[in-house]
DNA sequence: CGCGCGATTGAGTAATTTCAAATCTAGTGG
DNA sequence: CCACTAGATTTGAAATTACTCAATCGCGCG
């Protein structure tokens, strides 16, 4: 069986070389968790001690408006790193939940720890650094698609981008996340 | 006359502090430049060789589609840095424009010298990945915006969050940064 | 005065939503 | 193996929202 720490390692060295010694500090910072499909980690209105490394499953990063509607900020899978960083970083409580889509198994960290792991190994903080600067970058590709683009359109782009979502969602998770009523991405189907 | 770098050096210390020695080590890896309204920093299809720190000035992060419609990604303003982060870290050409539209002054930093910056001193690299975040954090709150409101709630929104926005900038380039036509916009205004 | 640009208004059209009903599907217990 | 149920998906039709195209207005400036 491959070690869970195995697999942390393996993503951050895509990006920094790590010797034993400093990725025995990173591990100690982690801690590993594993939940089943439905439920959060997450939880609107609750402070937000930790950010997830994503080891296996999906989640969803999720807004409920007032009248319970789905709003799908995010998928987060295997090799994501996701939480709802505004109340993460500031100590606000939740806008967002952070729902299991299946059952998802992740090694966290809390934010004393994240400050302090970066302050120790300048590495990893550069690492993070990187995910900040691509997570922006697809960000504002979404933006641009949501500005751009119709529904139909931006149904095409994920297919294409994501097509494995469209075999572990629902559709009208992918509704929520595409912006679009399930039954306008129902008939996009042709 | 205040100094630019002066600037620059208030924005850091929102975050860091920083010693005499440090920030003239900070000051070496950027250049003033100043650019009338209408000039372009980033050109579309050009690679992008710098980042830039708006000391003065408003600009806009905007895509041309086919029809040359205008997409407006972000309106860059006083205080915040801006590129075509996907084509500066990556080499690529850019897809994004970055044009003045009123005189800007800007201290921009190549990409060699902001990986250097952020080798040398670790403090200004924990600045930049802070900064990452909170980037983060207002694109998802305008993806959740864009998903969850209809143009007249985004309207009022942006009236509510910028209401500077709307005294310096024609509506035309508030429609397309809201991602409505300019007429659907101008029958918000009752 | 007259030009040019941005903003507004009107009318027709296209895209999408909403609500309601019908269909399909996977899992459960008998 | 079958019937049953809950959830997900599809379909239809009407209502709404926003877009497009075209005409008009308003204003600053040479």
């Amino acid at each position: 069986m491959v070690d869970m720490f195995d697999v942390l390692r393996a993503h951050l060295e895509k990006h920094v070389e790590l010797t034993d010694a400093e990725f025995d500090v990173v591990k100690r910072h982690f801690s590993f968790r594993h939940y089943k499909k439905h439920q959060f980690l997450i939880q609107e209105g609750e402070p937000v001690k930790y950010s997830y490394f994503i080891l296996s499953g999906l989640l969803k990063l999720v807004h409920y408006d007032e009248k319970g509607k789905n709003n799908i900020v995010s998928f987060a899978m295997e090799d994501w790193w996701e939480s709802d960083f505004q109340a993460y970083l500031t100590g606000a409580k939740a806008t967002l939940s952070l729902e299991c889509i299946e059952d998802t198994k992740v090694l966290r960290i809390s934010l004393a720890d994240y400050r302090n792991l970066c302050a120790s190994l300048q590495k990893i903080q550069s690492f993070f650094l990187e995910k900040a600067h691509f997570g922006n970058i697809a960000a504002q590709k979404r933006i641009l698609s949501l500005l751009t683009s119709n529904a139909k359109e931006r149904h095409d782009q994920l297919l294409k981008q994501y097509p494995s979502l469209f075999q572990r969602v629902p559709k009208s998770l992918l509704a929520s996340y595409l912006g679009v009523s399930r039954e306008t991405l129902s008939r996009f189907s042709d």
